[in-house]
DNA sequence: AGCACA
């Protein structure tokens, strides 16, 4: 019951002669609102002193569940810090951490009665947690943990995704892989009120024009290879300048053509050889630049041989 | 209903 002050599991803390920090009779137990980075200090501190419970615990999955899917699932969820997955038996338990109880109580009725696979009738239940979840180690919060190529492959198989912006289908930072099974997400500053935290990428200005990322794209069926590249997928709002400045410090390039149609400009770029263009077409390949919005530009061998200017 | 990691 809540009302009766005590908590619903026993604790060996404290030992008679070092009692709990005082809290004044009536008045609320301290919350303290340390930043993310600093959340994570259970270290050298004795006793959890009454540590409010941001952990929820989580039951009904498949057997088979993978702590990634878990992981997938909650990246959504305000507040989400971490969360892991555990067997008893070959029963799945999981156990999610979110900054505050708050955020985890509204983890917890979100997630609860959710049918998470259709496939295994798999539903699950959720309920706050006895304790919360131990992460080790606290954070990292240097700037290697923004380091794009460390922050690869999480929500899905993508073999080569980076995030630059983040869209309603390439959300928020991918959360990094910890030692054993833990995920430690990197918290960008997190904004209770701004929605799910976002990517913030320190992108300095590079010497050369770089693609700010690379996504999978989506066709990849092409023609047969030759010395003139087409670029498609390049969204509406492509700027001409910047395309050209990606393109033309590739070796060997020779020229490019841009065609504004209708909707989707589209691109042809022609090389010296066969050679350089092929290497552009490999290393390019879903690149993003800041026009482009978020999309990859699509690198085919053109449909049919074209004759730039 | 089942609550672990350190």
């Amino acid at each position: 019951m809540a009302g009766t002050g005590i908590h619903p599991y026993h604790q060996q803390w404290p030992p008679a002669q070092a009692p709990p920090p005082p809290t004044a009779p009536g008045a609320p137990p301290s919350i303290h609102h340390a930043p993310p980075h600093v959340l994570f200090d259970n270290s050298n501190r004795g006793p959890p002193t009454h540590e409010e419970v941001r952990t929820i615990f989580i039951t009904g999955f498949p057997d088979d569940v993978k702590e990634r899917e878990l992981q997938n699932l909650l990246r959504w969820l305000p507040g989400y810090e971490a969360s892991q997955v555990n067997y008893k038996g070959d029963k799945a338990m999981g156990f999610a951490l979110f900054s505050s109880s708050q955020h985890a109580i509204a983890a917890k009725d979100s997630l609860q009665d959710m049918v998470f696979d259709v496939e295994t009738k798999s539903v699950l239940h959720t309920e706050m947690a006895k304790k919360n979840l131990f992460v080790k180690r606290g954070i990292v919060a240097d700037s290697d943990a923004y380091d794009q190529s460390k922050r690869l492959r999480t929500g899905g198989d993508y073999s080569h995704a980076a995030y630059t912006t983040p869209s309603p289908f390439h959300p928020p930072p991918p959360p990094v892989w910890g030692p054993h099974g833990y995920m430690a997400p990197v918290p960008p500053p997190y904004d209770p009120y701004g929605g799910y935290p976002v990517p913030q990428v320190p992108m300095p200005p590079a010497p050369i024009p770089a693609p700010s990322s690379y996504v999978p794209i989506q066709n990849t069926k092409d023609n047969p290879p030759c010395n003139t590249l087409f670029i498609g997928n390049l969204g509406q709002n492509i700027n001409e300048d910047e395309l050209r400045g990606l393109f033309s410090v590739q070796p060997g390039f020779k020229q490019m053509k841009v065609l504004r149609q209708e909707r989707h400009t589209v691109c042809f770029i022609e090389f010296e050889d066969l050679n350089s263009a092929t290497t552009v077409h490999h290393s390019l390949q879903g690149a993003v630049i800041p026009s482009s919005g978020s999309i990859g530009m699509r690198i085919q061998y053109p449909f049919r041989f074209i004759f730039l200017q």
